[in-house]
DNA sequence: GTCCAGGTCGCGC
DNA sequence: GCGCGACATGGA
């Protein structure tokens, strides 16, 4: 069983564990729940003891079960495996799940000046929970196009399922691109219920296993942000929404992800419910420079949280 | 049965 | 460049 090794003082003893530093601004809490990443397996949160569980499988070890914590100003990952000889790609791996690289100042500030956002600085809001590479975020962004949140959970979780690498418990790691590539579009469509969504997924795969795309070329940083928007936009499956959201994880907000959500939630918050054009809806956000989509995405994600509290719908 | 959801693609103009 | 229909899936 999972919890075997909080019963089990002798496996307790053997914990492998590793500490990161985390920037004064961060919290844990606030970026886990981000969005809806959390909810999607290989991660798994804890709210109650505020522990986010994940699954990664590394090459030549095979997956394992990590949990993350924050103490004490610090990120303490813990694992029933051995994780030293790993430390520094888990580490990398983190850093990217967690956007521990980000500098939230500016965009504090901002948020800082107006009165609807104090909660956001007051939360340390403002990092979005990724997985731990851009296959794996591309995918499930993928998997929320043109479909409901349901599911985007349930194509995401059967796929994890279907070909994973599956860690000592039974639960799997999300899988690599050579696994999707392996497993091929018919299985995506019929056990996954990917849809018309496979091609892009299986494109996305095996572009990756060929070095037809190149990723890693992608993400290094180099590029300006409307260069990688097009770079994303090549992506099979990755339009100008997909591609936005990809930018965000890379923590850059100057572009909004246009979707029913953006439109809906401007017709609601801003315009009392009257239609606007998409253009007239982004120039609202334009006094948030580089932090449009963070801007926006923060004031939507409270105003959620305000209902869930006032006992309103609950969602993601 | 019909509509549509955190869109994207390929086509015709 | 821009508008438009098709595209799987499953719940409302």
């Amino acid at each position: 069983m999972r919890h075997s090794a909080l019963r089990n003082p002798h496996f307790a003893f053997t914990m492998s564990r590793l500490t990161i530093a985390a920037p004064a601004d961060f919290s844990l809490e606030s970026t886990v729940v981000s969005h809806g990443w959390y909810v999607m397996p290989p991660f798994r949160w804890d709210a109650e003891r505020g522990v986010l569980h994940r699954i990664e499988s590394f090459e030549g070890v095979g997956a394992i079960e990590i949990s993350i914590r924050f103490d004490s100003g610090k990120l303490v990952v813990e694992s029933k495996r051995n994780i030293a000889p790993l430390r520094e790609e888990l580490r990398t791996r983190i850093r990217r799940m967690l956007q521990l690289d980000l500098q939230l100042g500016e965009f504090h500030a901002l948020c800082g000046k107006r009165k609807s956002h104090r909660a956001v600085v007051e939360a340390k809001f403002g990092r979005l929970l990724c997985g731990s590479t851009l296959f794996e975020d591309a995918v499930k962004i993928v998997a929320t196009t043109n479909t409901v949140w349901a599911q985007t959970v349930r194509m995401v979780t059967l796929l994890v399922e279907a070909c994973g690498e599956p860690s000592a418990s039974g639960g799997r790691a999300f899988p690599i691109p050579a696994q999707v590539a392996a497993f091929g579009e018919s299985e995506l469509r019929e056990r996954c219920r990917m849809g018309y969504r496979a091609p892009y997924v299986r494109a996305l795969a095996e572009g990756i296993v060929s070095g037809e795309l190149d990723l890693a070329e992608i993400a290094n940083g180099a590029l300006s942000t409307e260069e990688l928007f097009k770079s994303y936009r090549r992506l099979p499956g990755i339009g100008p929404y997909g591609s936005a959201h990809l930018l965000a994880m890379d923590g850059r907000h100057d572009r909004i992800a246009v979707d029913t959500e953006f439109r809906a939630h401007v017709r609601r918050r801003h315009l009392r419910g009257a239609e606007a054009s998409d253009n007239e809806m982004l120039a609202l956000y334009e006094r948030w420079g580089r932090w449009k989509y963070m801007g926006y995405w923060s004031e939507l994600w409270f105003d959620l949280r305000r209902k869930v509290e006032s006992g309103g719908t609950k969602r993601k």
